[in-house]
Order: C-alpha cells, then structure tokens, then sequence
DNA sequence: CTTGACACCTGAAACGTTTCGGTTTATAAT
DNA sequence: ATTATAAACCGAAACGTTTCAGGTGTCAAG
C-alpha cells in the first residue's frame, strides 16, 4: 500500500540502491536517471519511511524539550513564546521537535533518560535550569548534545544562553529607589531555580548598594504563578507597615499582585508600585501596564535551537556562552 | 557502545528471539529466563532502539499536534493549557508527542502531508477548527487516524470534541441583558474559524430572542489577541453612541478591551460590562475578574488524546462527537 | 590490442527489533 | 513402547533505508 524504493526501482527498471542514490542526488547517477527517478517517486506518491532512514543512519532529526508544568492548570506564556521560538526554528531547519510535559522530580528524571538513552532525540534543549539540576548532570555525564536556556552552579561546562537577571533587577529596583521608595518588597521564587536566585541577588544588591536596610520580612516566595503573586501581595498588603512598592521574580505574578492591590481600592503606579520580569505580551496590556525586564523570549527560543543544531552537527560553535543584556521597560505600574 | 539485545543474549546465554520474547513478557519463556533477562537488562542499562521497532512493528507510537501560531509573539493561555492536558495524558499512555508550530496557509497543509505520509506519528490531534479545513479533508480524504477540538461545516463524519459555544455565548449574552443591558457590541474572530462563527451566532440569538435590534456597527472582527482587542474596544469606546456592554469572543479580547476601557477612565463591571469566552487562568486575577464562559481546556486535552489513541489502537469510541455543557462564570467585569 | 580512467549502475550487508515457524526435551497418555 | 502434549527455546526473515565494495561497458591513450 505504501509506496518504497523497491517500488519505485521496479517502476525505472533499476536497482533500489540507484533509486537512492539518485534521490539523494549522489553523483554516481546519470541526470537522466535522477530525473526519472524524481518523477516517478512524485508519480508514485513516495514518501522515505523515517523509521528506516532511522534506523540506519543513526539519527532522528528530533529535537527534544522537556517543559517543566506544575499542575493541570499550567499556563505560561512564557512558555507558549519560547516553544513558538523553537518551533519554528527546529522546522526551519528540517527537525521535528518531541515534547514533553513533566514536573521536576523523579518523573522528570525518567523522561530524561528514556528520550536519551532510547536514541528518540538527537539533542535536548533544557529550560529553566536549577542551582544543582541533575537533569544538566545527567547529559553532561552521558555526553549528549543539548543547548541550555540558564546557567547553573554546577561546574559543568556546557553551552547555554541566558540574559543578565542579576543586572535586570538591579535595573528595576533602581529604578523604583530613584523614584523614592525605600520599603521594597519582593516576591521571590523558589530558591532552587537559578533565575530566581539571580534575581534575589539583583534585589539585595540594589538595596545594599543605595545603603537601604533589607527587610527579611519582606522577601516572600511564590511559585511564579498569578494565584501566587496574588495571595502574596494580599498578604503584604494587609500589614499595617506595608511596603511601597513590590517587586516579583516574574510577570505573572506581578500581574496577580496587581489584582490584590486594585481589590484593596489602591491605584497601581500611584499608592503601590509593583514591577514584573520577562515582559511575557500581557504585561503591555494589564492595566496599568507593567514595568518589567524585556527579555526576548521568541528570539531565546530561536537561538538555543539553532546552537544545538549546530552542535548536533558537528559544527563549532562562535559563541558557546550566551549572556543577554536586559533592558529595562519602564511602563505605568511602576509609577514615575 | 550502546546495549542492543544481541548483547543481552551474549550475556546470558540465550537467543536474541528469547531475549525479547522474556523482555515483552511473552509466555513462552520460563519465568526464571525472564527474571534473568530482565535483571542483567537493567544492569547493562538496556533501551530498545526505538527506530528498529518503529521500523519492526510499523507503529511510531507517536501522536501529532500542529498548532496554529500566528507571528512570533505568539502567547496563548489556551494553548498551553490544551498542550500540558495533551502532553499529560499521551505520556500517560506510553507516547511521543511530536509538536510543531504552523501558521494556517499552505505551509500548515505541507506540515500535515508531510506528517502524515512520513508515518512519522500514528495519529493526529487537529485543533481550532476551521468552516472549510482543509487539514479535516486532507485526513478524512487519507483516511488517517485523528480526533479534532472542534467541528467543521463539512459534511464528513469523524470524531471530536467540542463545547456548545452557541449556547455559552447565548448564556453570557443573556446575563447582561438580564442586567439591562441594550447596547451590546461584540468582538469576534474572523469567521472561518468555527468556533467564532458559533459564537457570533450565539450572540445573535441572544438579541433575537429577547427582541433587541442588532446594530451590525457593533460586531467588530479581532484576531483573538489581547492587543486586538485593545484595539477595536478602544474604537468601540470612542463613539458618540457607546455600547453599554462588550462582548468579546475570547478572554484574551476582553483583557485587552478591559484595559482599553480602564484607560479611558471607565470602571470595568460598572460604567461597561466587558465579558469574554473560555476562562483561562488568567481570567480570574484581572481587575476586575472577567466574567466568561468556562470551558474545561485541561480536561478537553486529555479527552482528544485519549480517544486517539483509542481510535489508533482500534478500540471503538463509546462516543465519538462529544459536545460539552458550557457553564457561565459570574465574576465581577460584567457588572451584576 | 591492451590498459586505465571514467560514468553509471548494482548486490549485499547492515541498522536493532519482532515474529513466524519451527526444534528439542521432558512428561503424560495410550 | 509408542505417541501426543506442553514448555522452553531458537534460526531466520522481515521492516525500508543507506552505503560499501565492487562490476560493467565505453572510450581514449599508450
């Protein structure tokens, strides 16, 4: 039913092996040949078996991505960009992409191993890396090609693309000190998470170096979701010293401490400041609009499927550490 | 380097066929031959090829999904979610989920054939539904396995799921006339989608049915992005006559058409009523909460998948048009 | 007339599984 | 003592490619 190469070599009247010589244009084949070959194969309705093609020549032309969701409710639009990113680039450049859905943890761990050591996938692109991530550990240690969006402390070499966090939230928190704030809170993420800890870091720093006391008690954790950004800044909120302005790890949950301070009747950007990180595309259109970090998300995804490409094929790469600049975008809720 | 079977076999003195006859608990190997196939398999830390079982078993135990991107920013709540259910259940179920990323056009139609006639997945999850799909045609036409979110006008009889998006719009647009309202505008999404057309029809109804004119100047076409919908509620807004409510075909408008409101001076939920359709997350930490139309996108991609891989197995569907019940959200946007 | 070069083509092996159709051995039934 | 049955195992083919190592036949140079 489905057409092969035996097929179509009965059809010329030639061997299987001219038939795939002349379809993948090798110069031992007659432009005659090739020719027919060509057109019968389109006749015919000839498509390669990928499994065979597989198979033998020891590659999948697949790339891997392992999202890392939290719960059935996972939305993310962070996410949504960067796999439009990789998408689009991985088919630029004629390689399908095997997604996969898993929380960090043991299961996690297990997809790992079960798309590498099952040969399913020619590289793997790992996202939002962590302090100590075994996933990196692992690929390392197994010596299989994959391209990094984050850096770890590890002492792995590996290539990786990341932007400057610590620098983008000083950029931020400076921004919010020069308008005059000086009780800053800020929603952290979890520690584990090596964007999180940068821009932890971004924040102290800031504080440290304008001589501005750091209150411990205003450094809340969050999961990096709305719900959570929301619950937190209701809690900070409701204190009665409450700080003058929020700064979170991320967008969303800015966006969701936005909610907790328009139900408490405050005006964002005028009685609260609060700023976000990623510039995910709803944070232009929240009201009021979001100060945030611009971290090219589409473009990341692009770039770290292109160097692993690169790196599946063998080639060098120009730069193999990757390091952003981030630039501040300075919008309505950060008041100013 | 890497363990194939031929080295367990070595390894413990059977046959190749024994070999994989004990690791796929076959019942003519002795229960002590497989213990000890098994045990010295995850010694050597063994892995099927799975391109020579692909090849083998003619099967990729992989499922597709082509979503519809339009333009790099591309950030949709509602697809992330659709894509953890999806992601979810097929690893549930022991397999691939090969994603990419096509805008609709014929590089969307060149994807599908290519998928399709590569056998590079077993089925596919076809989603957003068009009047006129060619991908539905195509893959009734190859009589390929898939299940789609959605319905078409075509008249072909395949399997899907789908919510009842006339009655949902018809809900909402009840509850605001219910409320008092007259002046009610609509943002739609382009009309060949069919879930836009439904719901446009939902809307009209509505009116009809409670003897409201219908002012054709207030059914705007979006293109289901919050900017868009920032866009023509800002239009709709700037009128002499403005409407009292919008309506706005997905909740990604009514977020941008609830800032456009908000930056004209007007208090969402009071001044206008600004509803939306689907309930992504987000929906519920707006300012105000949106009121909408719940749709169970989690559960509907688990659903999809699920029955693919039922229809791929040959398993009979127990339903194969599924039609949920929508249920409005009350929250605050829509006044009430 | 031989030799070498060249263009064009081909058989067979290989990739790692699964599975069909056996064989062998032990045991039970006649 | 023979035959049937069952349990445990195995060889070889097959899935559809790619590629290695040739093999023709023609033609020009020696």
């Amino acid at each position: 039913m489905t057409v092969t190469l035996k097929d179509i070599a009965r059809a010329v009247g030639k061997s299987v092996t001219t038939v795939s010589s002349a379809l993948n244009d090798y110069d031992d084949v007659s432009e005659e040949t090739k020719a027919l070959v060509r057109r019968v194969a389109r006749e015919m309705g000839y498509t390669p078996n990928i499994a065979a093609q597989r198979l033998r020549k020891q590659r999948t032309d697949t790339l891997g991505l392992i999202l890392p969701t939290f719960g059935p409710r996972f939305s993310d639009p962070f996410f949504s960009e960067l796999l439009a990113g990789i998408g689009n680039e991985s088919s630029a450049n004629g390689f399908d992409l095997l997604v996969s859905t898993q929380a960090p943890g043991p299961d996690e761990d297990e997809a790992y191993r079960r798309v590498v050591s099952g040969r399913r996938v020619d590289g793997l692109l790992v996202v939002r890396t962590r302090r100590n991530d075994p996933r990196i550990a692992f690929l390392v240690e197994q010596n299989f090609p994959f391209v990094a969006f984050g850096r770890t402390e590890q002492d792995f070499d590996f290539p990786y693309v990341d932007e400057d966090c610590v620098l983008g939230m000083k950029l931020v928190i400076q921004h919010l000190i020069d308008l005059g704030h000086r009780r800053i809170a800020f929603i952290a993420a979890p520690s584990d998470l090596m964007f999180a800890t940068y821009r932890l870091t971004g924040f102290r720093q800031a504080m440290e170096e304008n001589g501005l006391p750091l209150d411990e008690s205003l450094i809340l954790v969050g999961d990096m979701t709305q719900r959570s950004g929301h619950r937190l800044a209701g809690e900070l909120l409701d204190r009665p010293d409450r700080p003058t302005a929020i700064a979170a790890c991320n967008d969303l949950m800015a966006l969701g401490a936005m909610t907790a301070a328009q139900e408490r009747g405050l005006m964002v950007g005028q009685d609260i400041a609060i700023t976000g990180f990623d510039d995910i595309p709803p944070a232009q259109y929240s009201h009021p609009p979001l100060t945030t970090v611009h971290q090219p998300i589409y473009r990341i995804g692009r770039m770290i499927c292109d160097m692993l490409i690169k790196c599946i094929n063998g080639e060098a790469l120009v730069e193999r550490h990757i390091l952003l600049q981030p630039s501040l975008i300075i919008r309505r809720s950060g008041g100013g």
